[in-house]
DNA sequence: ATAATAATGGAACGTTGTTCCATTATGGCC
DNA sequence: GGCCATAATGGAACAACGTTCCATTATTAT
């Protein structure tokens, strides 16, 4: 979706004719982002983009981290409640938390920037609202109050970590020129090439490296924590 | 430990006696690192502390993502294989696992910026050395070899997550110029005045956010893991 | 109409990673 | 012991970035 703007002349100089808006800019960016990864959003390519200039910018945003808080929380903000739609009625908690956590790792895979974007706002609103979606689930799943935050927590390190390590894979790829393929197939021979001595395991795993599903596994892991979290241990 | 360089005059340009190093370089980054959080790292000020030019260190380095992933390898690497001393003869695998990931923790906890470092080295070194630990632990835990990848990547997702967020915290907190503390404080609030509405359950949490103790949540998500990969499950 | 404020956009600043290059030490070869 | 290719150094310079500043223009209130 190109931005068209409406110029208008006075008296020499350039001025927009639509007025420039926080929801604009934030849209713009995340288009940005998606487009040339995270290095592709810099306030230039952005007033480029919304034909105006990087002062402009500045009156509806604080700062660059501001900016990416606020991209990554739109995305978040869809995520989280879209899957509301697709809910059968009689689904378990633990159903709706896959469901939680696939849309996330989706949102993860497709904004590939919102794993490095949710770092620079700790406790902030889009963390919120991942918690508060998971946390629901969990208090429905009868998970005693003193255990809310841990068991919550867990979840969402481990979602969190699955993305930033996509992002950091997605980011490597781009600046060496390779696709996710070709990453993989890089990592997977470097792996096989290591000493047997040394790293016996990691050696031996990298056949399985090459041709891994990072979804299946995701969804694997969160099943595992909540194995987990169903099972009996003392308090 | 701060360094002392002797210098020699010869015909108006100074230079360095003893010549430069990689191990050099790495350590006095690891230094600033420490004590200046992420943004303490320059070639400006590296080439302040050893006596030199930027220009020098790049004939041993070859970019700032290098020197970053190097300096996290190095640490990594002492964390890995340090807790082998102090280990009981017949620990089990899950003793071991606990041992390690602690370990870890404790590493990201006084080194914040592996946590962000981790995320330009993707599948290298300093990856791999955790891999192995954990790796050979599972192998021994009889999880069969099918599995190997998902339950290491579950903890590795895992663990790198809780560091993820640990150094946002710390560098968040620091360009606020808050503590630990203060930087709970003032998420706790800001969560106990959440729309009670939208947000019940992140607003419940923030008594429980205010006093939880991180290293203890930590391990908790650990048994977690450890819990779910000990339970049955369809294959 | 006039004053006050909101909003714009481009120039400019300081800092960063990185490159370039003139210069200097070092070690092998005749 | 002098010579030379190469290793290594260090400072200047570059391009790009986030950010600030300010003169200017639209918009609103009085």
């Amino acid at each position: 979706m190109v931005q068209k703007v409406r110029i208008k002349r006075t008296s020499g100089s350039l001025r927009r004719e639509e007025s420039l808006s926080r929801e604009q800019i934030i849209e713009t960016s995340i288009e940005l982002l998606d487009g040339s990864g995270e290095g592709g959003l810099t306030f230039r390519t952005l007033s480029e983009r919304l034909a105006t200039g990087p002062g402009a910018i500045y009156w509806h945003i604080a700062n660059k981290s501001d900016l990416l808080t606020a991209a990554c929380d739109a995305i978040i903000a869809r995520t989280m409640n879209a899957p509301l739609a697709s809910l059968t009625p009689g689904a378990t908690p633990q159903a709706i938390i896959r469901l939680l956590a696939l849309a996330m790792f989706d949102a993860m895979d497709e904004h590939p920037w919102i794993g490095s974007a949710l770092t620079r706002a700790p406790g902030q609103s889009p963390m919120v609202r991942i918690v508060e979606r998971i946390g629901q689930q969990i208090r429905i799943l009868g998970v005693p109050k003193k255990e809310h935050w841990v068991t919550v927590s867990a979840l969402l390190n481990y979602i969190l970590g699955v993305g930033g390590r996509n992002a950091a894979n997605g980011q490597f790829a781009r600046t060496q020129g390779l696709d996710r393929t070709d990453f993989l197939e890089a990592v997977s021979t470097a792996w096989s090439q290591l000493d047997p001595e040394e790293y016996p395991f990691a050696r031996g795993l990298a056949a399985q490296l090459r041709s891994h599903d990072d979804r299946k596994d995701f969804l694997a892991g969160i099943d595992l924590i909540l194995r987990g979290i169903g099972s009996p241990h003392r308090t």
